[in-house]
DNA sequence: TATTGTTATACTCTATAACTATA
DNA sequence: TATAGTTATAGAGTATAACAATA
């Protein structure tokens, strides 16, 4: 285990992460806050998916992905169709302008990145993502005790780590453990 | 240079980092928010500083940095003393009550990651904590466009990336570029 | 009775702009 | 005229709780 002077160096370094992520904020179009941003992602990254799985990937409460996601489905980004296996729920899904949406996302984030780290090597930038990535992992599900379900979801950390799937396994996940 | 879909993953990882960060912040005593800890953490590692100097390792602008000293001196963890080389300015230092907060701060920031990092070792978390200063290096002052001063400032790299000093030498260093 | 999702409320963070006092 | 700092206002993120509809 690392020592405990580390642990205090690590826990300030998320401030200064914290400044770079306002910063890759400031780069997004207008009417499109980091919210919205972050729904369009993950729908473009791990495609359809329910409400309850994108908040699981958001690490957030449900109300706050409620709110983001009407914000998203205002602009005609995404739709919102019944869930034909439950209807309480509902399926998101990604429209052309939505994908549109999501290209230029990535395209601005890349090219602010690529400007900033440009003297960076591939292995630097490797390494950063694999440690984030980790440190992720070893946080588990991060979202408020009151939003976590009771049972550890074993399909969350799963589909996190999966290297970008263009299909749609986040949803089919989250309809196998409903009648499990 | 890193490849472009490096930098397209890159982007992701800050929103997981994001969430692991709030959980951070869900340990913060109650009267305690993240903004009053980072100015408490910044004074308690940098020495007593100006308004100014305590914007600019926040990366933030001079209105937020206002904002959450009230909110410190209210509840008496800092002070403001007048600067007797400037009379628009004012000098921070922590009170033993500040001292004290930022002490149970560290403690449960430590302990947390402690619990979350368990597994990890020594070298990993040191690589970490390198990669993420090397980020933010990389990406300078990361505040708002009209925060910034157009005179690059040369002392606050230098300040952030010392390795912890107990004395007072961004108080000096601001006082001096003042007068050159 | 439990779960899915929405809405209402409140608090924090952040940015912009207007303002005061001093350099 | 420019700078240090404060205050006002607005927008976005987040959490809690209350609620409706369905399982």
């Amino acid at each position: 285990m690392a020592e405990q002077t580390q642990f205090e160096e690590l826990g300030r370094q998320f401030s200064a992460v914290g400044a770079v992520h306002r910063d890759l904020r400031r780069v997004l179009p207008h009417d499109c806050p980091s919210g919205s941003a972050a729904v369009l992602t993950l729908l473009g990254r791990y495609g359809d998916m329910r409400m309850s799985k994108l908040a699981e990937l958001l690490s957030v409460d449900m109300s706050v992905t409620s709110r983001s996601v009407a914000h998203v489905v205002d602009r005609g980004w995404i739709e919102r169709s019944p869930d034909p296996a439950d209807k309480r729920s509902r399926i998101l899904r990604l429209t052309p302008a939505g994908q549109a949406m999501v290209d230029d996302l990535a395209r601005r984030t890349t090219d602010l990145l690529a400007e900033r780290l440009g003297d960076w090597t591939d292995d630097e930038v490797a390494q950063l993502i694999r440690l984030m990535a980790r440190l992720k992992d070893s946080f588990g599900d991060c979202r408020p005790p009151h939003a976590r379900p009771p049972h550890p979801s074993q399909s969350a950390t799963a589909a996190a780590a999966a290297p970008a799937p263009t299909s749609a396994p986040v949803l089919e996940a989250t309809a196998t453990r409903t009648s499990a």
